[in-house]
RNA sequence: GGGGCCGUAGGGUAGCCUGGUCCAUCCUUCAUGCUUGGGGUGCAUGAGACCUGAGUUCAAAUCUCAGCGGCCCCA
């Protein structure tokens, strides 16, 4: 019976190879996101995982503010505004939430609760931009938007209400300051995701999965444990397109009023997706030390009355607090192994544990959660000791991601290998880069083509599987999310 | 877009096919007390559930329909 209880209790999250069960039981016992919401497609930030995303989101303040400002615009937009671009709006169109009533009154303007605020921002760039000496503007918000997804919603992943959008819009004299804008964007969050400890590929987007009304996009994605790649950031390059239809001009040097240049780039809670599930194992959440709300759990090893060991353990944590360290002091009357269970759901990624045998010795042992071993630190370097494990921690979380991520990129000849392979990862690929040829791709393979990747992993020689004629491009294909 | 499965305490479940034996089973969780303490201590006591609505019936967790919600597969 005792034994039947075990198991029973280690089964309490299912195996991260049951990839989807373990997410979603994930999210609910460490606390990120209850999804019990009776809402399809809205879910809610528990205090703990709404802690990760302020800790993940500050990074991304801390990155942008460097020359950025942060603004805050409307949560609706009129009809009138929203319907002006017209292949935005076709882009959208089935997925808008639209407020119709104020009270029993029918409003005469529809009001759209924005998908993505393009057409509440730009309305107001018009009226700012005035000359060249305004220019460049960068501006970003995080903010919530709504869009009324058709498909299989997920906590985090597919939404009805993205909670954390962060969208920056930029404006430039010239298409190629644009240009500049987007590779910045672009760096910016590999470095976001480099934070994190979660590799990236970085690739242009396809013509015909653009975002609506851009010139091109440029894309961010990852690889889940799964075998789908999640799409985690873009950068759309828009050109004077919506400059056109909102009337965005700026008097250049000579005094001629021209078209503005524009670009926008997004982040969404998808990135805390990536970081629990690439991360995660099967104890639970693993966080990297910069954005875990725990960093250390002090445990007492404690036999009956020791007030010595108690003692320790708060000289310890008040060491690490002052040198801004979040620890977590845990006297609770639980019995260490469930408290070792419980602080490693938690995603804690230092455990220091004292007890008699230690305190004999003046050391602390000193246990990782990402590879669980132990070692042993003379208690009169802790602070040194729990820094250099975060380091170790961080590098090894980055290593270990990214090992999985290159394992899992495939060099695909046919297409037949690249359907049979791809449901293991992403599936790399000469393609000449036409139109019809990368249509015919993903139809013949039942998957995206990403696009072509940045650095070495987008270039090569071979053969379009389709045409036949000569390319250096490599294409990389996958499931998506 | 097409198809399938499912909804019972905070979480996981039994019961449903064949309506009554169910003021609903077991594990976990939570509360209180004692006990215990280097990887989920043990005991005692207690708390907590049939998704919503309509229908069939003497009788519905169980059958029917609708709504809401969840999961899976295919395009």
């Amino acid at each position: 019976m005792a034994e039947k209880q075990t198991e029973e209790k280690k089964s309490a999250l299912p195996s991260k190879s049951n990839f989807s069960e373990w997410y979603n039981e994930l999210l609910l016992t460490g606390e990120i996101m209850d999804v019990r919401y009776p809402v399809k497609g809205l879910y809610v930030w528990f205090p703990f995982g709404f802690d990760v995303r302020k800790r993940t989101y500050a990074i991304i303040r801390e990155l942008l503010d460097k020359d950025h400002q942060e603004a805050l615009f409307p949560l609706l937009i009129p009809e009138t505004e929203f319907m002006k671009e017209a292949e935005h709006i076709k882009g959208f169109e089935n997925e808008v939430y639209w407020v119709t009533h104020g009270g029993k009154n029918e409003l005469d303007v529809k009001l759209a609760m924005r998908p993505t605020s393009e057409t509440a921002i730009y309305p107001m760039y018009k009226v700012w931009v005035r000359s060249h000496a305004d220019l460049p503007i960068r501006i970003y918000q995080i903010v919530n938007t709504f869009r009324y997804e058709t498909k299989h919603t997920r906590p985090l992943i597919r939404l009805r209400e993205i909670t954390s959008f962060k969208e920056a819009h930029t404006v430039h004299a010239t298409w190629d300051e644009a240009a500049e804008q987007v590779k910045e964007a672009t760096r910016i969050y590999q470095e976001f995701y480099r934070r994190l400890a979660i590799p990236t590929i970085v690739s242009k987007r396809p013509d015909w999965d653009k975002f609506p009304g851009a010139d091109y996009t440029m894309a961010v994605d990852t690889l889940m444990p799964d075998g789908k790649t999640l799409q985690i950031g873009t950068a759309h390059h828009l050109g004077s397109n919506f400059a056109k239809t909102f009337d965005i001009k700026y008097e250049n040097l000579n005094g001629e009023q021209v078209y503005a240049h524009q670009t926008c780039y997004g982040i969404s809670e998808r990135s805390i997706a990536a970081l629990i599930s690439i991360h995660g194992d099967d104890k639970g959440l693993v966080f990297p030390p910069e954005v875990a709300p725990v960093q250390v759990a002090v445990i007492p090893i404690i036999f009956g009355n020791s007030e010595d060991i108690i003692k320790a353990c708060s000289d310890v944590a008040e060491v690490l607090k002052k040198d801004g360290i979040r620890v977590a002091l845990d006297t609770s009357d639980e019995r260490p192994g469930a408290k070792y269970y419980r602080w490693e759901m938690k995603g804690v990624p230092v455990r220091v544990e004292i007890g008699p045998r230690d305190l004999k010795n003046n050391v602390a042992t000193i246990v990782r959660r990402d590879t669980g071993g132990k070692e042993t630190a003379p208690l009169a370097n802790i602070l040194e000791e729990v820094r250099k494990r975060f380091e170790a921690v961080h590098k090894s979380l980055f290593e270990k991601a990214s090992n999985s991520l290159n394992e899992r990129i495939i060099n695909c000849d046919t297409l037949e290998e690249v359907k049979e392979r791809i449901t293991n990862g992403i599936a790399r690929i000469p393609w000449c880069l036409e139109r019809e040829c990368g249509l015919a791709m993903e139809e013949a393979v039942g998957a995206g083509i990403l696009g072509v990747p940045e650095g070495d992993l987008g270039s090569g020689t071979g053969k379009c599987p389709v045409c036949g004629k000569g390319t250096q491009n490599m294409a990389i294909m996958a499931k998506t999310y």
